[in-house]
DNA sequence: ACGAAAAAGGAAACCGGTGTCAAAACGTAT
DNA sequence: ATACGTTTTGACACCGGTTTCCTTTTTCGT
């Protein structure tokens, strides 16, 4: 275990085994063509020497690096963070490493910028996260740069053989069941901004599952805000007071909802007693407001890993689903409607 | 602008410019002695093919690569979300690119697991969090492997020359002289877990605080939690319960401050009117718990932006602040103390 | 106009790996 | 013992940059 001085290379490892480069080479590829004796004696010397080879090197020979990249614009932090370790998960003991590279998607020079950023990178693969994801122009640039790409979605997007999905449709037509079940018949909906996939896809299940269960759905219950916070507190009191017989609100995000709770303790309204909250993602903040939250949880690790394993070894992710059921996850803000007016 | 092929090298751009090419990267290192007429000869052929050199040549020539490493063990998303913003910040136009490694204090494995990446990835530096920031073997193996690194700190370690450090201590205190302003005699402390410097600044200060200002403070006014949401509401619980004449509690960070609203809300007891809460980092659960949550909060992005300045630009990193204040965030969580009892 | 010093540019080796292809070693049949 | 087909190994070029060192050109004083 000598630890000092410059690291060994393979020219070491090959000078003192007696052999030759090419033979160490093959000794750390898992060659099946060398002799057992060789192959001893080499990995010997290289346990020895705590030899490593160097991705640099090998990046340069093979024409190709072993860097994986995360672009996203942060729609809520600790799910950035979860897909961090899901594709940790999938790339721990092997030569890549995860390169992260948040973008404002609000800038009109993102493109320009990861365009840049790809040039100078060269990288293996890159995962995308919503919401742009489903920047169509992205992915044809990745296309155009030769750099593979997972696009992660609330949907089905056009590029299905690129995309890890999700059901989020289906998720928010079991939300309104389940508040149904439990009496529910006048329900707001917080949706989130136009051009959200995942936004446009929570709508339609919403809508769906309540036109399926014959309920009246005027349009003063449905009012759009931006998924973050403070819209969320400003739609839920727009919608309070053009709907007061509302008994229940599901908003597109926990975000949003949590600015609904915000609005109704404003109002002095009860959550879940006078109104029941629904939100969607399953953040830290759903388990840390008060009352703990009823939301939508997603396997947001076991679908990074499946993302990454889909780039770095695609033979193995096919083995992989490529759909994650979400799972409601029941907490305290609901409960089932104060008796009718 | 011609896009397909494999990219440009620069062989062919020293071809193409008929020039060797040395010439070529003289011109890319922006050496000093070249006739401007050919300077602009290669830049004209560079820009037309749209050339960018790679970094694995680079990396393999001049034996360092260009990546910045990020090691934390998540303590709260947003703010290490935050850090690689800033660290991005710090990066950006450059070729460096920043890779990050979750890593997990409680296994037993994690030096291991940290020596392997490091020596797998040869770093050019790595940027260490709290709380795994304080772990000596770790400052000792980046020494160890040649790898440069930063601490970011909460309290001055003893490697100063590597840490971008704050100043939690006076914060605190600040705190402390808050509430006394206001009226607040009897305050109760939610302490960090042991072993954390961060945990055993924010202490000394508040206790310092209080003897400064001649207030009393009782051993049961100080309970410890471990940082995390649910020790918090079981530390305010056990606080109130063998304290109840305390008006103001501050708990060492917002996690375990939002876990005492919990407490309060199941005990019955107002925030802020029969109990002011403060907690410190100024995460967002503390802009979104209701009412809003006085706090302390640092410029983290700034920070971070320093701190990789020092690894890749110490010339310039030495004209950057290495302290950086943090500012007292005031809102809704904090009022005068009800009547004496 | 001439020679010397300075400036500019190029040839070849090198960084640490991998691919190609031929040579060496080995085993077996004749 | 010889010839032949496999298996195992090595020599050498190459990936795309940088460095060293040397040659060519330019500049300048006299």
């Amino acid at each position: 275990m000598a630890k000092s001085g410059p690291a060994p290379t393979i020219n070491d490892v090959a000078r003192i085994a007696g052999v030759s480069k090419k033979t160490v080479s093959r000794v750390i590829n898992r060659s099946p063509l060398l002799k057992q004796a060789t192959r001893e004696k080499v990995e010997k010397v290289i346990a020895e020497l705590g030899y490593t080879p160097t991705p640099q090197a090998r990046a340069l020979a093979l024409r190709r690096n072993f860097l994986l990249g995360l672009l996203h614009d942060n729609p809520n932090a600790q799910t950035v963070l979860n897909f961090q370790e899901g594709v940790l998960d999938a790339i721990r003991d092997t030569e890549f490493a995860l390169v992260v590279r948040p973008v404002d998607r609000h800038s009109p020079a993102m493109l320009d910028d990861i365009r840049n950023f790809l040039e100078l990178q060269r990288l293996y693969g890159v995962l995308i996260l919503p919401p742009i994801s489903e920047n169509d122009e992205l992915a044809a640039l990745c296309r155009e740069m030769g750099c593979g790409y997972v696009r992660m979605g609330s949907a089905a997007l056009d590029e299905a053989e690129h995309l890890v999905q999700s059901n989020d449709r289906e998720m928010v037509e079991a939300v309104v069941d389940y508040l149904v079940e439990l009496g529910h018949e006048r329900i707001g909906l917080i949706e989130g901004p136009a051009g959200f996939r995942s936004a446009f896809e929570r709508r339609e299940g919403f809508l769906a599952a309540m036109k399926r269960h014959g309920l009246d759905m005027p349009s003063e219950a449905l009012v759009q805000g931006n998924y973050r916070f403070n819209s969320g507190v400003e739609a839920a009191h727009q919608l309070l007071s053009e709907n007061p017989h509302v008994t229940a609100i599901f908003a597109s995000n926990d975000e949003m909802a949590a600015g609904a709770y915000h609005a109704a303790r404003e109002r002095g309204v009860d959550v879940p007693n006078d109104l029941s909250l629904v939100g969607f993602d399953d953040s830290p903040i759903a388990a840390h407001i008060w009352p703990p939250m009823t939301t939508v949880g997603w396997p947001i690790r076991e679908m990074a890993k499946a993302a990454a394993l889909k780039l770095v070894a695609p033979d193995t992710a096919e083995a992989q689903p490529s759909n994650f059921p979400a799972r409601l996850v029941t907490r305290n803000s609901v409960a089932p409607p104060a008796k009718k007016i």
